[in-house]
DNA sequence: TAATGGGCTTGTATATCTGCAAAGCCGGTG
DNA sequence: CACCGGCTTTGCAGATATACAAGCCCATTA
């Protein structure tokens, strides 16, 4: 069948208006930029050039190909410049800021396949994402929850995650499972440290439950999650840490679901880099990999 | 480099998830995928796909790789359907009815190589076109110098020529070269009979020198070409057919100069007919060699 | 726990393609 | 009028890619 390296040649010819040059133009000798033009004629069933001892002349048929051709020929050199190289030169060290649930659960546990993949690649990933941390070049990808006021920045949005209701085994059966949000208002709760929140987008309970009777505040959600897993009271999780944790349960699915999303943030020069699209392709990775998780 | 057939085994792949599968949709060996698509990677310097013995997993070098690939095959269709069989099947009797004067100088001196082309097509061609004679089905194709009224038509324009005023070597010996329009009033002229042109576009005497003295009159134009090589006069003739006749010189080149087109016109069932379509595709090569001279 | 089946990888003979060299064709030129 | 230069075509040997076959790995199943 047809293929590119034949429109290659064909445009070549169509150009140089012969195939000697068009031979030297592309590297191949001409007596395969002749044969191979025969090939197509035969092929497509279509006569392409007339031939004389002074050079070719394109037919009919040939003014219909050379406008696919070229645009054949731009979508290639565009496919080749998106992936060329991904993998070569990726050396070096980058920073990675994420907030401490990603980073705990969904970046740390998948970092050996980034080092199989990259073995001079070191990655340091800081679980803790203020805003702050890209503009005092603290990092040089960050992922946040919301897309911060641009500077030279390019940002886009990385993946929707849910959190929900959890408590522990032990708590519902000593307290009792709530069956609808009017029972919540017998419960304590677990949440953020108001002032201490990395992004206020964090604290999920304000939202769907104003007025919750808080029992304990942590900064930090791993703290948090812990002590719901203890037996302290009820508290929003993320899903994607909480559902495979058996000492918890999730509570009224439905009504007390929030939606959150992660954010990709980096610097505009950096976007190039080699090492740093090799963790932004990583991420997107994991990313897809987990997304019925999230 | 990077190529059709390489990308249309990797989104075979892409699409199966197997090298497997897509093999036997290409209708390859198994071991030819699983070697080109090493290839790639070996070339683009990126890695597509992590193997396990399950299957394959696309990485995101593929995954950025796959809207290129997909454009480039939908292109490398249309490219084909554009040509595929153009000279198969070339065979049968098509009309083409087309102005005199286009008949005699345009088609009839090239339709040796339009049968070199297609041995088995028989060309009639009609030197009169009404713009009756398409939609009484008395010509397969016509050429006209103007688009008519659409029924089920497809019409087009098929080039521009020109008309300028002529007279024999020996009639301006005789009467004198005129040199600016006011001359012309002291001169005779030839041009066509009114009622029985083809199209009133043809006359372009009236328009570029209304109240000219007409000494002779014909249908024809043929007839007025003949007329004016013989000395009766000055006369509108074709660029096309009156350059090369070394009888004739031409007068006022910037003054007494028309445009006019041809249009290439044929009924919409008959253009997918690899015959028609091969009288069409002739008479573009042809305009197309010619321009220059029209 | 062994058998089975799907999938990827690795050898080897064959088929296809390419480069090189020589020949043929045609128009321009001294 | 013979020569020359540029172009295409043809013949042939070496290089490249393909199909076939066998081997390996892993998950599922009896």
């Amino acid at each position: 069948m047809l293929n590119s390296d034949e429109l290659r040649l064909f445009l070549a010819v169509m150009r140089e208006g012969n195939m000697l040059a068009a031979a030297r133009r592309i590297g191949v000798d001409h007596s395969t930029v002749a044969r191979r033009m025969t090939n197509m004629e035969r092929t497509l069933g279509a006569r392409l050039f007339d031939r004389s001892p002074r050079g070719v002349m394109p037919t009919p048929a040939a003014f219909a190909l050379v406008g696919h051709a070229e645009r054949i020929e731009s979508e290639l050199l565009a496919a080749i410049s998106s992936v060329e190289g991904r993998d070569r030169d990726v050396e070096g060290i980058v920073r990675l800021a994420t907030p401490e649930a990603c980073a705990a659960h969904l970046v740390a546990p998948h970092v050996a396949t980034l080092r199989a993949r990259h073995p001079r690649l070191t990655l340091e990933l800081a679980s803790e994402s203020r805003a702050a941390s890209l503009s005092k070049r603290e990092a040089d990808i960050a992922v946040m929850l919301n897309p911060p006021p641009k500077g030279r920045l390019v940002t886009r949005k990385l993946v929707d995650y849910r959190l929900a209701l959890y408590g522990s085994r032990d708590y519902l059966e000593r307290e009792g499972m709530p069956e609808s949000r009017a029972d919540l208002a017998r419960h304590g709760f677990v949440s953020y440290i108001d002032d201490l929140a990395g992004f206020p987008e964090m604290i999920a309970l304000d939202e769907l439950l104003p007025g919750a009777q808080i029992r304990f505040r942590a900064s930090s959600s791993a703290a948090q999650h812990a002590a719901v897993a203890a037996g302290m009271g009820l508290g929003m999780l993320h899903v994607f840490a909480s559902a495979q944790d058996d000492r918890l349960i999730q509570i009224l699915p439905v009504e007390m679901a929030a939606r959150r999303s992660y954010w990709l943030v980096m610097h505009a020069d950096l976007e190039g880099l080699p090492r740093v699209r090799a963790v932004v392709d990583f991420l997107d990775e994991v990313m897809r990999t987990l997304r019925d998780q999230l």
